[in-house]
DNA sequence: TAGTGGTCTAGACCACTAT
DNA sequence: TAGTGGTCTAGACCACTAG
């Protein structure tokens, strides 16, 4: 049978676990190891690259390849539409936006994002439901200057996140993970104490160089995130 | 000039940001685009494999590739080793060992984790400081059966997450990210008030298929997780 | 400046799956 | 069962960087 780049994972990582190849192990060049391994060396090369992505080897041009010293694992998770999350738990998804103004940016916003002093910014509350509870509250700010079209849009029916995600697909940004007291004012649409401990995310998004939206989202209580590595 | 897969990858972007291929579009084979790219049909392919792995393109065989519907963009974290992550920041780590105990599995940890019934498991509680503040309280499950070793370790100066790692590097497991109110008996050692919101992390490690460790990680109030997408 | 990884190419065969 | 992606090979040249 020919070799595999996933036999060649799979006997890598069988070697260091098993201490062959202890933590911060030089290995071999490429072309040796697929003399070895009886591959090409493309294919040895596919392998050792999938586990430097993996947060297990190193490589260096003229360096050569090494095991990590400190392993250190990639955890992987997608990031998806609402809608998409509840309605992948077999619950029913539904949203109501709950306030919607143009106002000039705040101060506390012109230092997250890059935008016009004066220049009007959507602000757009709203609750995202699974089946009859609340799953998601969202505090969203998004830069007219950006995304003229948000100003004729009502966010009635849909919610900013699809909405945007249409507009401006694949931007990049930042997520921000942490844990707040909930205040009253979202403890009342989550249905939670005041203070109950609340799993949150902020998002920035950036088209190019100019920022797009910055997003607080707040989930309901004992809201998990789970990945597997 | 030679096309590269990077080249590839940001001229397919430009078409789907620029709505020549719209979200849900069928693109061209393989072989199709190559032409039309001037590149080898390989370079093509890993551009496109890299796109998946992006979420942004969906590729089965047979029925071709499209662009993604709903854009699932992956992010990705990296999960060291806690002093790794204090010194990155600039500060001094320091450890702490809290209680260690040898106890038969309490009934809610064997249904989290597989272990015989009346094997004795180590328990573990521990403190991380990022200079003189607290940075993670550790609680931490040791499954003897799978690393007996750790029955000897008094884990005064090195702490479990380290000396596993060493012990049963890249094994895999499961991450699931949360929010908790501090209970009194981990505020204490958090220096926050009771009830303080926590970013927490609970731990789930395989070796194979036996389950070796499972540890709950709440870290200081404030902490916040970063990533980019 | 020499050694090592990074990448491209052209060609081939295989594996999955829509129809 | 035919079409599309998945992967392997052998060979080549390039780019970065340690010594």
């Amino acid at each position: 049978m020919r070799i595999s780049y996933r036999d060649v994972k799979a006997e890598i990582l069988n070697r260091i676990r098993s201490n062959t190849w202890p933590l911060g192990t030089n290995l071999p060049g490429e072309i040796e190891l697929a003399k070895e391994f009886g591959c090409a060396r493309a294919t040895m090369n596919r392998a050792m690259r999938d586990l430097v992505d993996d947060g297990i080897l190193e490589r260096k041009r003229k360096a050569g390849t090494k095991v990590k010293q400190s392993p250190v694992r990639q955890a992987q998770f997608s990031i998806s539409i609402v809608r998409e999350e509840v309605e992948q738990a077999g619950s029913v998804y539904s949203y109501s936006l709950i306030e919607r103004e143009l106002i000039p940016a705040p101060a506390w916003l012109r230092e997250r994002i890059k935008v016009a002093k004066d220049a009007p910014i959507l602000h757009l509350k709203c609750m995202h439901y699974s089946g009859k509870n609340p799953y998601q509250f969202e505090d969203r700010w998004i830069n007219l200057d950006v995304v003229p079209a948000a100003r004729e849009f009502d966010f009635e029916d849909v919610g900013p996140n699809e909405w945007l995600i249409q507009q401006i697909p694949f931007s990049t940004g930042e997520l921000v993970f942490s844990a707040t007291n909930a205040p009253e004012s979202i403890a009342r649409f989550l249905k939670a104490p005041v203070d109950t401990a609340l799993f949150s995310v902020e998002r920035t998004t950036w088209l190019e160089d100019k920022s797009v939206t910055y997003a607080q989202l707040y989930f309901a209580r004992d809201h998990k995130m789970t990945t597997y590595i």
